[in-house]
DNA sequence: ACTTTTTTATTATATAACCATTTAATCTGG
DNA sequence: CCAGATTAAATGGTTATATAATAAAAAAGT
């Protein structure tokens, strides 16, 4: 039982001025009255308008900040400012749940091989043509990036499969697979940059290309039954030469280095004073 | 491509001090070298390991407080303390995701139907007695609760699809769950106070107490396609049932009220300085 | 002896005033 | 007409000080 999600609200507690603050703000942006790219008011004006101090009002701007909900720039036309929609804080918290459980590679691995084959029934379900022309268009760009631009195609090949997702009709499923491998990204680029894993990669890539192409064409046929079980092969296929490049179960890591370790942030040189 | 998470380190970036001590602070606990329960120093020796001044420091808390990952009490003893592991950050992230995306309750419901059943496929691979056996337990509990208590009732049979996804060997599966359960039920105490939809629901959990019960047995014969084809039949006819109750579609909206609006936050009372 | 109340030290919360830094617009000189 | 210095507006950060809350310890009452 202790494991449950955000227990009863808590009652009794108190409520911070600025976390009250940041909610206030945070509600205005999520219902849409603060619109991505809108500048809030420079910090003495929204000051003014909650009657709070400064350092209260600038945690505040911190925790939305934190949250990746608006973004602060100095200078003359600075101020905060409403970001455009990204998952990256999302990812980090689900990132930060995962690494305490001690959660591996494998386990998500496993995630996604349950999660995106259903994704890609539901593609041949729709059967939408914007859909399955972006993925094809996908699959040959990658096809002539495999030739020469190896980075290219890498990226491509993640692209696929969050087109997938995100043509699916559902946003859940699309924001799931989308932090499931937000998080093996960072994992991967983390551990081994990006090195490919041994020779013969050109057979595999042109067989994953094979592979994809397959599986536009079984949704294009219609047939959702298909394209899941054959989606779910590839992955695991995919799976299983991923992982067999580590040794043993990977726990995820994906906080690793806060910047350097620089154990002292603030100078510790006091303001010289000039002595003017 | 814009939708792409977390983009590049986004290279030239001003680390803000608040942030950096933050993350290191973070970075601690993540990797377990501050263990829930354990009490940070106070806020001023805080400062002075890290060489800055207290209302920049109090940004860093207030940052990490708004993760969840720390909790900040007052008086003699207080302090900041690392709190036990929960995931009710990472539900309010993805919660403010999903409703700027303009995500229904219907794409919730879907995305359950589509995760849960191969968690449930997944028990009947293992056959773990004792994860069988809580499954039991808590379907009797049920059938009694739902005699006198239907609150209790109702929360026992949302703990027996979380034991589902808890006991299927996965983690991310079990917090993506979690995580679409949790905004569910805040939708639901939300719109509907958890009003029993109609008469005739004595019926309902009848034969929803018989379904959870073939699905345990299904289970401990050791058949996951059968296991998870009925677990789907189930939570498709449970989506229905409950979608049935609005008209069209719904948007979620997950922080419908920051505080009962309080405009002003601060007391406008400025201190008024007895005068010595 | 044990419970209840009061005190008190410790800690967080909040305000005010201040200087430093950054950035873009504007003014100036060639 | 353009390049560089100036300036204005904004955030970043510090110090100092005052207030509120709370849990533990001490005191009082039964």
């Amino acid at each position: 039982m202790p494991i449950s999600a955000s227990d009863r609200p808590a009652a009794g507690k108190r409520p911070k001025a600025a976390e009250l603050v940041a909610a206030e703000l945070r509600h205005q942006i999520v219902t849409g009255r603060l619109k991505p790219g809108d500048k809030l008011h420079p910090e003495n004006a929204l000051q003014a308008e909650f009657a709070i101090s400064r350092p209260t009002m600038r945690e505040a701007l911190r925790i939305l900040e934190s949250e990746s909900l608006i973004s602060i720039s100095r200078g003359k036309h600075g101020g905060a400012r409403v970001t455009a929609i990204d998952l990256s804080s999302a990812a980090s918290q689900v990132g930060v749940y995962l690494q305490i459980e001690g959660t591996t590679l494998q386990d998500l691995w496993l995630a996604r091989t349950i999660i995106e084959p259903p994704a890609a029934g539901l593609l041949a379900v729709q059967r939408n043509p914007a859909a399955l022309a972006e993925l094809e268009a996908n699959i040959t760009a990658a096809r002539e990036a495999a030739q020469h631009d190896l980075i290219r195609y890498a990226d491509l090949s993640a692209e696929f499969s969050m087109l997938i997702t995100r043509h699916c009709g559902n946003k859940t499923i699309h924001l799931f697979a989308s932090l499931i491998y937000d998080i093996i990204r960072r994992q991967h680029e983390d551990v081994t940059a990006r090195t490919s894993t041994k020779a013969s990669v050109g057979k595999l890539r042109e067989e994953s290309l094979r592979s994809r192409q397959m599986a536009v064409d079984l949704m294009r046929s219609g047939n959702p039954a298909a394209v899941e079980s054959f989606w779910r092969s590839h992955l695991e296929h995919m799976r299983d030469l991923v992982l067999a490049a580590y040794d043993g179960p990977v726990t995820i890591a994906v906080l690793s280095h806060p910047a350097g370790k620089p154990r002292l942030i603030g100078n510790v040189k006091r303001r010289a004073r000039p002595a003017a």
